[in-house]
DNA sequence: CATGAATGAGTGTTCATTCAT
DNA sequence: TATGAATGAACACTCATTCAT
């Protein structure tokens, strides 16, 4: 019983993902949703109070899950620099294999759907990425700003030049990650 | 027989980037951008063919001013350094300037309502930008990578240092430019 | 889980057969159907695809209504002659009966909505009547022509002087159906 | 100044009479005539005061066309089968020539669009036809009943079994039109 | 005479959601 | 838990028509 629930709210989640990628959050719809996942509209709001609610906690399973992929494997003994290049590889090993999951989560950060006490939990999940800049700092291999700062240098720049990448006609050659990543590192490094 | 008007034209565009920014793409509708420009809904078709349309259009109209605002006075013979700092420091203002604008952008662009054939003619109004780094290059100024590469580096982290800036909330301490332009160019520069 | 309502079908099949009499195919709309089946809009579209697939499967259900009325009671051992006899009453009692009917079929026929799989399965549920002038032709009691021609000859003839006779100014006087038979007859047979 | 007023009214006329044929009468609009006429909307309503009037003109000159061409090069001396037949061949010839007008006006007589003025306008334009019947009967040639039942024997089936040989897929072989005229004359001869 | 702009009222259809089972 | 039926409200869009030129 347990179980088929799980299954099900992650089929619905794929199905929110993929239509949302193929037609866009202006022409989704609960319908849509329902059809896509194979059940009945009504059983949507069995798992969900409302499309909102559903949108809303989509998204937070799927960012969280994101969060997660890229702050492994990281251990807290690690150097600075190489901990960092595992932050940017995760990212980038992330957009490649969960690319719909990804975009899925551009579309929905811009909308002016996200509340403060979601942004706020997300953070939650962050603390240990901002550990590691923060020992930066203090070791005095990183500039001496802000953490939040420094990680907006290094994962931004890298998912949109993904996005860029992923153009069928454009004009960035496919992306060598060392030169990226040597990007990221002089631009943060004291 | 009467004429048509440019100013609904622009009346129009203004209600689209203010509504959008309020209720989101999911949220928007024909009636409600009618209702914001104080017209009727019929009239917005004799200004545009359908709702994907006006949207295209719209897009382009303003992606394309903010183009044009942070590519301007930028003299040809100005120094490479000098250059950047100046494309920097107009995207900068415009995001402060036009902040609606400037967000409607943004979620306007990872939508998949842009099609190959707009994303060409806004990589026109880019041409002058792409040569002053194409110029960084050949001089050994920059990095040795694509040109779009590099604008990637300065303009995606100065986009969403801006957003995390916006955050009431956010642990991003009020933006220090100076700060932010060293990062764009230590990142980019040989 | 609610069960589809087979009353409900038939309700709006009455609805629409009311109203395109009183205001003509051009006039008809599916918010008018509904208010007039005491419905809502959108339940319209629980029952039918669109409002093509609606008026195409309506005109099917009455087309076969008026087809096994017009041909009941028609005994296979019957002479020819009181068979077509019998053919023509029934015609001419349907066509009094459900006066409704028959003139929704009577616009809807000439209208280019029907498709070639409908007149297909139509002429299916007419297997017999055809079959009663092929004898006819065999046994030498009838014009040595198409079966269809010949029923041509009954049926058109009757329905347009059914349909000049209920004009109230008409020149034509009440219709002498012995007559008409007469006159049918005297045309197909040998 | 006159001859382009007439001339855009054909075109109107036949504009309309096209349209009909390919999309019916229930989605006709303004706008789709003035577009296939190549007018403009406001155009049409110096022609005519509303679309219901545009559509009764137009049906009468089309029926008023019909009528002239079934009953033209007829002797008034012509002994009465051989002025039948005539009458017969004239309406078998203009459906053939005028197709989209015969089946414009089967659409149009059909519809709750005729009011009682027009029906008595166009039975006008029939008296002289009427009168050929008329003839017959005193003559003693034709069966002892009202005229107009005689001619709908002729006129009606014949234009059933055009419209059905017309249909791709009918059963009704190619029509031979000696066969046709007999069975109308065995229908209303004595 | 002719027209493109403009629109209130409507179109066919889908929406998010509820209900009865 | 799960669902098809049902719907008022909304959707994108078109309508017939008027108006200013």
């Amino acid at each position: 019983m347990r179980r088929k629930d799980e299954n099900k709210k992650a089929a619905i989640t794929n199905a929110i993902v993929r239509l949302i990628n193929e037609i866009g959050f202006a022409n989704i719809s609960m319908s849509k949703i329902a059809k896509a996942t194979g059940i009945s509209p009504a059983t949507l709001y069995v798992y969900y109070e409302n499309k909102e609610d559903m949108f809303r906690k989509v998204y937070m399973d799927v960012k969280k899950q994101m969060t997660e992929k890229c702050s492994k494997d990281i251990a807290s003994e690690e150097s600075v620099e190489k901990a960092v290049r595992k932050l940017c590889e995760n990212l980038f090993h992330y957009m490649q294999e969960y690319t719909e999951e990804f975009l899925f989560i551009e579309q929905a950060c811009n909308s002016p759907m996200a509340t403060d006490e979601m942004i706020e939990e997300l953070e939650q999940y962050n603390r240990d990425t901002v550990k590691i800049f923060q020992r930066g700092i203090e070791e005095g291999i990183l500039k001496q700003t802000s953490p939040v700062l420094l990680i907006s240098f290094c994962y931004y720049p890298i998912q949109q030049i993904f996005k860029e990448w992923r153009k069928e006609k454009s004009m960035l050659p496919k992306v060598d990650f060392e030169m990226v990543f040597q990007m990221c590192w002089d631009g943060i490094r004291r």
